[in-house]
DNA sequence: TCACTCACATACTGCGAGTACGTACTTCGA
DNA sequence: TCGAAGTACGTACTCGCAGTATGTGAGTGA
């Protein structure tokens, strides 16, 4: 099964004279690294990190560990180039779902859309939210994670808050982010583990709708942003 | 730094004749195992999982090899170990800030700041949030956590709603406690990870008072569960 | 007190990440 | 067009570490 759907990915000889004169070699360089990430990448999203060897790697792209180790410094070298990989394939993903839209609210509900799709998918859940984290160090997982999918939120965000008249400070905006990304990363797992995702999808959406009413709820009555609602 | 703080731990030498009669080399044997999950909860928390090796686990807590595997079945049960006592002694720090705590909206006040104290925790972030996930493996993470923190958050969310007078399904109510056990997760690691922790925790609060303020003012105006507060 | 078991200790194995070094093919300058 | 130099690998090894096989001495129960 994964073994076929790797020996698959493999095969991949670049249109040889693509460049004709100066990048031939170059060409067939760049084909062995991608091929290198396409089969990582499927290997890391099946096995997890851990369990996956550098040996199966290179068997699957019909190489060897001088060719891995001459285009990375090592294991973690290549799982970071697939995280990021995913990473950038998700936040354009997204990014494409809420272009041209115009109401933020509208925006909004088309990128919560778009990022449980998004958190569905294997690959994401493993590589991104699993064993992102552990393999990369929470620094490095940050500093990604902050110029791609959550970048998206925080656009978003400023959209609807802008919207909503609000006038915050740049901590409380990506506090604000921070919280809503948090929620729906947590949420897209559930749904993902759930034995019917198209229902666990629209119960999320029901929601952080229901949050979003509240915002909406405190915009018209033009409530301020508030200091200790509840007090002990 | 570390080493000292691990040789603190060992010399646990047990209470001997606890039980007198039966029970003398079982008195030495918890104490071994305790040693064990202590230093390696210490130096899991310091280096990770992957960058700590058995050898400096049983170094630490001065027995061999031999002893880890009889009392575990190997590095990721002992991990495990150290996972649900780490999660079991936030549960119960988070518990003990709610009780005697009659309302409910100060009863999720008070839960918030406890979960906020426990995910600056070192050991929480780096054990149950950073390394979980990805060596435990998805199921077992969600099992452990379901039990534990989650089933706390759960049951805040249950006061809330009853005073509400909201009347959600199960499931609505299980989609909604992810929603903020996943913002507040994701809230806590931006305070854990900020300059100013005081600051970032306040300003968390305020978000989250935000959005609950949201719920009061829906609640005020008598607003039912809404399902799609904005279409495409 | 004696057999038996429990709680370890010791010595080894095998796998897998990383390294050192060799080599063929390209590319570029003369 | 020819040789020198660099690139893109391949091959063969080392070393750390999780896990295993097996030995042993101190309790414990009959």
């Amino acid at each position: 099964m994964a073994k076929s759907s790797v020996s698959k990915l493999v095969p991949k000889v670049p249109t040889l004279p693509s460049v004709p004169g100066a990048g031939r070699r170059a060409a067939y360089s760049a084909s062995t690294q991608r091929a290198l990430v396409d089969v990582a990448e499927v290997l890391f999203t099946d096995h997890g990190y851990a369990n996956t060897s550098l040996d199966a790697i290179v068997a699957g792209a019909q190489v060897t560990k001088g060719a891995l180790y001459h285009h990375f410094s090592g294991k973690q070298a290549l799982f970071e180039a697939v995280f990021e990989r995913v990473e950038a394939e998700s936040s354009k993903s997204i990014q494409k779902a809420i272009k041209n839209r115009k109401d933020p609210w509208v925006k909004a509900r088309s990128g919560l859309r778009a990022f449980l799709a998004v958190v569905q998918e294997p690959r994401y859940r493993r590589i991104v939210v699993q064993e992102g984290p552990s393999v990369l160090g929470y620094e490095r997982y940050r500093e990604q994670e902050e110029r791609s999918t959550f970048a998206t939120v925080v656009e978003i965000l400023r959209a609807v808050l802008e919207a909503g008249q609000w006038d915050l400070d740049e901590e409380m905006v990506q506090t604000f982010a921070r919280i809503f990304f948090g929620a729906m990363s947590s949420a897209g797992e559930s749904v993902a583990g759930s034995d019917d995702a198209e229902a666990a999808a629209t119960r999320v959406e029901v929601a952080i709708g229901f949050i979003i009413a509240g915002f909406q709820a405190l915009a018209d009555n033009g409530v301020e942003m508030p200091i200790g609602i509840v007090t002990d």
